[in-house]
DNA sequence: AGCTTGTCTGCAAATCATCGGCAAAAAGCT
DNA sequence: AGCTTTTTGCCGATGATTTGCAGACAAGCT
């Protein structure tokens, strides 16, 4: 679906206008959670929003602006931000965390390359499948009684040199 | 399906029979791809049977009795069982490793228990429907030329402290 | 705008999980 | 038993993530 071969400014599919609108929603959230909203957390934030896929805090803390925050906070504010349910953390193969932007909305998941890390979300039919299936898993847990529930789903694989459609994932 | 609560010697449903059968069918799987039987890796085959559920490497190195294996050993028997597939690894919500003997078998699903560390394993209808998805979506990475292909899945929640019809998990 | 207060941030140092190097010990073959 | 190759143990090295603390800052109040 996302189409974008080396590029190394991967705006995969996020217009500005689309982005800072659901900066401002992610702000309402933090605020209605009692949170600040502060210049390195909208910068980190809008980093997410830049980059439509699974990011290490690493790489966010790169694309600020150099010097604009520190790493620290980059771990401190993802970690809020994980609590509020605006990012979803998957990891990576060899167990790094990483991030993305996922508002409520729907989430999706990703095959990672192990030759070269690069990342490639699954195609829109598996992953209604498997978004169905796994909602009627944690439907049941709900029932169950269970609270605060999450997942984590990934696949690795190495990919032909050739068939790489992916979104490249510099590490 | 499995039933045991608050154990220290979680013997879930293993007999010492089938562990030690086990252990002998895992041990050729070994001596076939050209590694050696050792103390440590019989070990730790054993520690990992016991317990039939995910364990860290930490909880490992801590049941085999005490300094009768280094740690780090236990981590390189494990990365070498894991490549024969002698063992699945699964993340924590921490992100450290959990390993469980499941040679060649079908992979089973946990419930992390975010309260406690318990670890519930899905029952055999969701297990076989997650299942079946993930087994398309493998193979439709494999028709797409992809390789080495492995997956990770795995459901985090706040179980009611009641309803704790778990493994227990020490951590 | 200025004040107050509790929340963030930055920096440095600590911790945790995991790995790499190397010499000694143990396996498996003959 | 002797030889060769794989493993183990120990130790130090990494990389990722966390903690403590003091100063900086956001948000509400006057």
């Amino acid at each position: 679906m996302i189409a974008s071969t080396q590029t190394n400014s991967p705006l995969a599919h996020a217009s500005s206008s689309t982005i800072s609108r659901s900066l401002e929603q992610a702000c309402e959230h933090l605020k209605a959670a009692g949170h600040r909203i502060t210049r390195p957390r909208k910068a980190i934030l809008t980093a997410l929003l830049k980059r439509s896929y699974p990011i290490t805090i690493e790489q966010i803390h790169d694309d600020l602006s150099k010097g604009s925050c520190d790493l620290v906070t980059v771990y401190r504010c993802l970690a809020a931000f994980e609590e509020l349910g605006l990012v979803r953390r998957s990891y990576f193969h060899n167990g790094a965390s990483l991030y993305q932007f996922q508002m409520g909305a729907e989430p999706v998941y990703h095959v990672v390359n192990k030759a070269d890390n690069t990342i490639t979300v699954l195609t829109p039919e598996l992953t209604n499948e498997l978004r169905t299936v796994i909602q009627k898993i944690e439907g049941n847990l709900k029932a169950q009684g269970y609270s605060n529930i999450s997942h984590m789903a990934g696949f690795f694989a190495t990919a032909p040199a050739a068939t790489r459609q992916s979104i490249t994932f510099p590490v």
